[in-house]
DNA sequence: ATGGTTGCGAAGCAA
């Protein structure tokens, strides 16, 4: 099975690029974020022709998250217990016997803003939502999306240049942490413990072009798949120019291949 | 050089 996350910075600038990497990736299932699509206006159509069921948690303008799957989609909840359902952040599904999250973390925007404390919150009642699933130790559990946090030094490009920002600070790593107590691996650092790739680079000043980036984008997953897990990388490609009307996404896939 | 880019939506905010 082959599981991806991408945040595509709006589905609506980004529908052939999404169309065409699906075509030629063929990936099992793709998590999407930042849809910014309101509810009920997908691309329902233009994915199934290319052989996709579609799930979508949106609210337009912004955020937005969705489920792909080229087999059936059932059990679709939307947003995380104890949510109030003010922004479209998180949505789940069960796919061929794996209970499978898309998930929208807040941004944070700065340490001294109100929306790190959202950010916070989310991320504890993400991880009060892991504890109920991991009460199902049989159940296979793919937890993905874009998190906004670095999991570590490792993956950010100059931790110097983030001192006193968000996506680094020990509150978020350590809620990224209490999730791996919990039994979820970090896939990517699962097979590569050693190297610094990254999902995100700024639009602004070249970053891409400087490799000036971080992995903010992960998938996790229990040991269920975890025991099956083959391969787990990031396709730098998708990252990558084009013209005015396929620009990319700031965020490149991130895809991962386990037997389950 | 407190700059630079993109998306949404039609000015300025969010990322």
């Amino acid at each position: 099975m082959q599981v991806a996350t991408w945040n595509v910075n709006s589905l609506k600038a980004r529908i052939n690029r999404v169309v065409d990497w699906l075509n030629a990736n063929q990936v099992d299932v793709l998590l999407i974020q930042e849809t910014k699509l309101k509810h009920g206006a997908f691309y329902l159509d233009r994915f199934e022709e290319i052989g996709y069921h579609s799930a979508h948690f949106g609210q337009g303008q912004w955020n937005g998250v969705a489920i792909l799957s080229r087999h059936e989609i059932n059990e679709v909840r939307y947003g995380l217990l104890g949510e109030t359902f003010d922004e479209a952040r998180a949505i789940s599904a069960l796919i061929a016997g794996v209970r499978v999250f898309s998930l929208y973390i807040p941004n944070g925007r700065s340490l001294d803003n109100d929306h790190y404390r959202y950010k916070l919150e989310f991320l504890d009642r993400l991880i009060g939502e892991v504890k109920s699933q991991i009460s199902n130790p049989e159940l296979p559990l793919i937890v993905g999306g874009d998190f906004n946090v670095a999991p570590s030094s490792a993956d950010v490009y100059d931790e110097s240049v983030f001192e006193g920002m968000t996506h680094v600070s020990p509150e978020e790593r350590n809620r990224l942490l209490v999730l791996e107590q919990l039994g979820l691996y970090d896939l990517y650092r699962a097979v590569s413990p050693d190297e610094t790739v990254f999902t995100w680079w700024d639009y602004r000043n070249g970053a891409f072009h400087k490799n000036q980036g971080m992995r903010i984008d992960l998938l996790l997953g229990n040991r269920h798949v975890l025991s099956g897990l083959s391969s787990v990388f990031v396709d730098r490609n998708e990252r990558k120019g084009g013209g005015k009307e396929e620009r990319p996404s700031d965020h490149a896939p991130l895809i991962a291949t386990f037997e389950i």
